[in-house]
DNA sequence: TGTTCTTCCCTTGAAATTGAACTTAAGAAA
DNA sequence: TTTCTTAAGTTCAATTTCAAGGGAAGAACA
C-alpha cells in the first residue's frame, strides 16, 4: 500500500493512476488531516509526500513521522515544485529517503518507487504462503491443509496471514491487535480466543502457531512465498 | 569507505573533495579496471558510479555487481551527464539505489549520499548475534547452540540479548536490572538467579557469561552481528 | 613472609508466589 | 445463524524470595 499526500488534483490523479497501473495499491490524500487519520489505522509500505501543502508543511509531517517510533523507518519520498538544492537537502536531511523535483516523468517516479521499495526490501504482497502442506492463497482467500479446504472466519484468516507474512518472526500482541483489529486496542483477551480457535481449526498444524510469552506469537516452520 | 568511478578529472576531484570534507573516506578511480582491482580487496560502503566511462559502461558494471552475491546489496548511486528520463529509469531498474543527473550540486550529492547510507544502515540493522556456534535470532526470538534450539524464558532471553548487545563490554548490575526488569529495581538477588539459570541452559557456553565482581556481567568471546 | 580471619559478593538450591496465557461459557453483534 | 467480545476461573511455568554455601581480597597477626 502506497500513501500519497498532494493537494494538486491533477498531479494527485496522475500519479495515483501511474502507480496503480504499475500494480501498487494507492491511497491519495488532498489534505494532511486525511492522511493522519488514515495512518492511524494502517501503515503504508511507502509514502509520497508533497512539500507545499495546505494545513501543514510536508517537512513538518516528515519530521513528525521520523519522531514516532512506529513510522521511524517508513520509506518516504519527497515530491516538490521547488527545485532548489537547498530544499532537496533539507528534505533528505530531515529523514526522507528520496527526493524528486517537479516536473518529473511518471516513468522516473515509478522507477524511483520501485528502487526505494527494493532497497527497503518490501516486496509487493505475494499470492500466498506455504508451510509444509498448509497452504494459504491470498488471492482466493482460501486455506487448505493437505489439499482439503478449511473455512476460517475473517479474523482468523487475517490473523493467520499476518503471522505468515512475518515469515517466522515473532509478531507482538500489540502489532497483531493493531493489524487485525484496526486501531490500537488495549490489552484484550479476544486475541487469545482467536488464536485458540485458529489453532483448533488448523488441526495438526495448530501447533505451528507458537506462543512467545511476554512478546507475542510466531509461526514455527519454514514459511514460503508462492 | 566510498568508491567513486568517474573518468572526468575535474568532477572526480571535486566530488572526492566534497565527500572527504563531509568526513567520508573516498577512493576514486578514473577507469573501471582500477575499480575492479580495488573491489577485489575491499568492499566499500557505497559506490558512486558514472555511466559514461572508458573501457566499460557504468550500466554494465552495475549489472555485474548486482549479479555477484558479494555485491548484490552494495548501495550504488548512478551519476550521469545524460539527463533523459530513459537513462534514469534504466539505471534504477538495473538495481541502482539512487540516480543523480549532472550537473548536480555538491550539497545535494552529499545529502543523497547521507540519505542512502542512512537507509541502508536501517535495513541492515542487526537481526541477531553469533558467538562461536551460539546463535541468537532476535527476529524469531530463538537461541541455538550448535544448531539445536534452546528454550529460554523471557527474562533469560532478554538478559542474554542485553549482554550480547554490549559486544563484550561489561554491563552493570544496575543497567541489567533496569533494562531487563524495567524501571529501577532495588538490589535483588533475582538477577544472580537468572544469570545462573541462563548459564546452565547455555551448557558449554554458560561460561561465556563472566562475572565482573562489584560491577556486573559481560560476554566473553567474539560477539558478531548477523 | 606466611597463615588465619573477616568481609563482601556471588552462587546455589529449594520453596513460595505471581502472572501470562489458556479455557470455557455466555452474551452481543453482524 | 455465525462470528466476535467479554468475563471469570484455571493452570503451570516463570519469577522472586529466602537462606545457606563458596571463594577471593584484604586485614590482622605471628
Amino acid at each position: 500500500m502506497i500513501y500519497f499526500v498532494e493537494d494538486d488534483d491533477n498531479i494527485r490523479k496522475l500519479v495515483s493512476y501511474a502507480l496503480t497501473k504499475e500494480g501498487y495499491a494507492v491511497l491519495d490524500f488532498a489534505r494532511p488531516s486525511l492522511f493522519w487519520a488514515a495512518i492511524e489505522k494502517e501503515l503504508p509500505e511507502l509514502l509520497l509526500l508533497d512539500i507545499m501543502l495546505p494545513e501543514e508543511d510536508g517537512l513538518s509531517i516528515l519530521t513528525k513521522l521520523r519522531d514516532d517510533p512506529k513510522t521511524k523507518r517508513l520509506p518516504i519520498m519527497m515530491l516538490t515544485a521547488k527545485g532548489s538544492e537547498y530544499d532537496k537537502v533539507t528534505g533528505l536531511d530531515l529523514g526522507a529517503d528520496d527526493y524528486i523535483a517537479k516536473p518529473f516523468g511518471m516513468v522516473e517516479l515509478t522507477a524511483r518507487v520501485r528502487a526505494l521499495l527494493r532497497r527497503c526490501e518490501i516486496s509487493r504482497e505475494c499470492n500466498g504462503y506455504t508451510v509444509d502442506s498448509l497452504n494459504v492463497d491470498t488471492q482466493k482467500h482460501t486455506v487448505t491443509v493437505d489439499g482439503t479446504e478449511l473455512y476460517l472466519s475473517f479474523k482468523e484468516y487475517t490473523l493467520l496471514v499476518t503471522l505468515l507474512s512475518a515469515k517466522g518472526a515473532v509478531v507482538s500482541r500489540e502489532t497483531l491487535l493493531s493489524t487485525v483489529w484496526g486501531e490500537y486496542y488495549e490489552e484484550s483477551r479476544t486475541l487469545d480466543v482467536h488464536i485458540r480457535k485458529l489453532r483448533i481449526k488448523l488441526g495438526k498444524y495448530g501447533s505451528l502457531i507458537q506462543t512467545v510469552k511476554n512478546v507475542g506469537y510466531k509461526i514455527g516452520g519454514d514459511v514460503r512465498d508462492r
